[in-house]
DNA sequence: AGCACAAATGAAAATGATTTTCATTTTCGT
DNA sequence: ACGAAAATGAAAATCATTTTCATTTGTGCT
């Protein structure tokens, strides 16, 4: 863990949502740091490998990341104002595993995202 | 409806699943047609407008493009050879519809992909 | 057919987020 | 303090996508 690491992680902390590498990075230069993007972005990328902040994608393909808490967890994330609800994933993970032990695969992971529009757009 | 969304729509319906807009041209100059990667984007731009194509981010943010109503399936990867089966997901849609409406969520879609080390890896 | 005007097309340039390169600076172990 | 390794950031490169703009094609009208 760097500097550099730890200064994304106490603005993702200071957000408390989602938020862009470059609205991060203005963030930190306004905030008094000193900081080049480059270095957001590294940091943000290591994070994410970390699994200690999550990356999603709006519809114009920015990414935006936020500390994420726990552990594994899914998205309902709404396509238009990007507003996101942790979702309860336990039929899924069933699924996942009697597809793969089904087809007789082991070590099995899997990627799930749901999205629509919110009550709210 | 001109000539280039014609041609998009006509490969999208080959392909029959996800593609993104690079894949799609070099499908449809290796097809014979002959057709811009401009013409390709805008084809698929405005058929996204007119909700006759579903378009989506893949995690590297590139947009990927397919039939609204084609029957979409889910894949289990091979994380070490890369081969994919494709696998019932009648249980995956019920969950992320009930998760949407649960949050009040309308226009509901979602990705998922399954991957694990195939009996052969 | 011939003409005028709108729509379509695509090559090239522009854009914008993200990644890479690379030279410099900082950190750390000895 | 010394040298190796890690971190840093400015600038350049990358890459998908969009915009510009000159040219071509299609359409309606006479």
């Amino acid at each position: 863990m760097n500097k550099s690491e730890i200064k994304v992680i106490s603005v993702l902390e200071r957000v408390g949502g989602f938020a862009s590498a470059q609205q991060l990075h203005q963030l930190l230069l306004r905030s008094g740091e000193s900081i080049g993007l480059t270095s957001v972005y590294r940091a943000l990328q290591s994070l994410v490998d970390d699994k200690i902040v999550d990356q999603l994608r709006k519809e114009d393909g920015e990414a935006i990341y936020r500390l994420c808490g726990e552990a594994h967890h899914h998205h309902l994330v709404c396509k238009s104002c990007g507003s996101t609800v942790e979702i309860e994933g336990s039929a899924l993970e069933k699924w996942a595993k009697a597809m793969a032990e089904e087809h007789g695969y082991r070590e099995v992971g899997h990627l799930a995202e749901v999205f629509g529009i919110c009550p709210s757009c």
